[in-house]
DNA sequence: CTTATACTTCGTCATATAACGAATTATACC
DNA sequence: GGTATAATTCGTTATATGACGAAGTATAAG
C-alpha cells in the first residue's frame, strides 16, 4: 500500500506526469527537463527526486550531467504496471503530443547550448546574460 | 490530461483508496465507510466526493441513505481502466484484505444499529451514548 | 408539523506540497 | 589549485489537503 500510494502521489502533479512521458522515447538529462517544463532547476530537481523516490524512474551520473531514464527490466511488476497505465491513458493528450515533438527538438540542441538554461532570461536573445532563468 | 491528474489526486489518499477497494464487492452506504474506515462522518463524506469527481464512484441516494458503487459499465475507458489498474496493484495488499474481511462483517450488520456510528464514541459498550463519533 | 436521522457543507486548523532563489556539492576545464 | 558549470539541497512562501466539529439539508417516522 505504501509503495501503491507513493506511486499515486508521484503521477499527482502535472509536471511529474509530463516528465516521466518526456522519458518514453529514451533518457533526457535534468537541463534538457528544465528547458521543455519551463520550470527552476531546483523545482524539476525536485520533481525527478518524488518520481526516483517512488521507483518510476531510475538516474545515471556521467560527469556534470545526471540523466533520468523509465523504470525497466529490473523494476517491480507494481511501478511497470504503472507506467503502462499511464503511458496508455495518456498516448493521445494533447500537452504530452506537444511535449513528444519537444523531445524531439531538444535532442537536437547542442548540450552545452542548452544548459544556458542557467544563465538566460525567458528569452533566448541574449546567450551571455547572467541573470538565472526566470520564472 | 486534468481528467487524468484529477483521478491520480482522488488515488493519492490512502483512505480513499481504501473506500474505492471497499466497494469491489457491490455497493456501500456511508455510514458502512465510516464504520470501516473510522473517520468522521464529514470526512468520509468529503473523500467520497473527491472519488465521485473524479468519476471513479458513482451514487444513489435512498430514503436516509446514499449509497457508493464503483463507476461501471457508462463510466469512460480511463476511468475504467484506473480502477482496473488500482484492483490489480492492490489485490494483495494487507489492509486491503483485512477491509475486505471488514465489509463482510458490516454487511451482516442491521443498518439501524450500525448508523449508531453517529452516537457512539469509538467504543460500543454504550450504544446509548450521545456523544458523536470521536475522532 | 415535529423530531430523529443520514449525510453534506462550512469553517477552522495543522500539515503537506509546489514553486522559487540562494547556498552547496560534484565534476570538468584551465 | 582555481574557476565554471550541472545539479541538488536548503530555506521561504503561498496554496492545497485532510482532519475535525458545528451547522445545514433532506428524508423518514411519529
Amino acid at each position: 500500500m505504501y509503495d501503491f500510494i507513493n506511486i499515486t502521489k508521484a503521477l499527482s502533479d502535472e509536471n511529474r506526469v509530463r516528465a516521466l512521458m518526456m522519458l518514453c522515447k529514451g533518457e533526457l538529462c535534468v537541463c534538457q527537463l528544465i528547458e521543455m517544463l519551463r520550470l527552476a532547476p531546483s523545482t524539476v530537481s525536485k520533481h525527478m527526486s518524488i518520481l526516483r523516490q517512488a521507483r518510476l524512474v531510475e538516474s545515471r551520473k556521467d560527469g556534470r550531467w545526471m540523466y533520468y531514464r523509465l523504470a525497466d527490466g529490473d523494476a517491480s511488476d507494481g511501478v511497470l504496471q504503472a507506467i503502462r497505465w499511464v503511458q496508455n491513458s495518456l498516448a493521445k493528450d494533447k500537452q504530452i503530443l506537444i511535449d513528444a515533438r519537444q523531445v524531439k527538438r531538444v535532442c537536437k540542441i547542442d548540450k552545452d547550448e542548452l544548459c544556458d538554461c542557467y544563465k538566460k532570461p525567458k528569452l533566448k536573445n541574449n546567450n551571455k546574460s547572467t541573470t538565472l532563468c526566470g520564472k
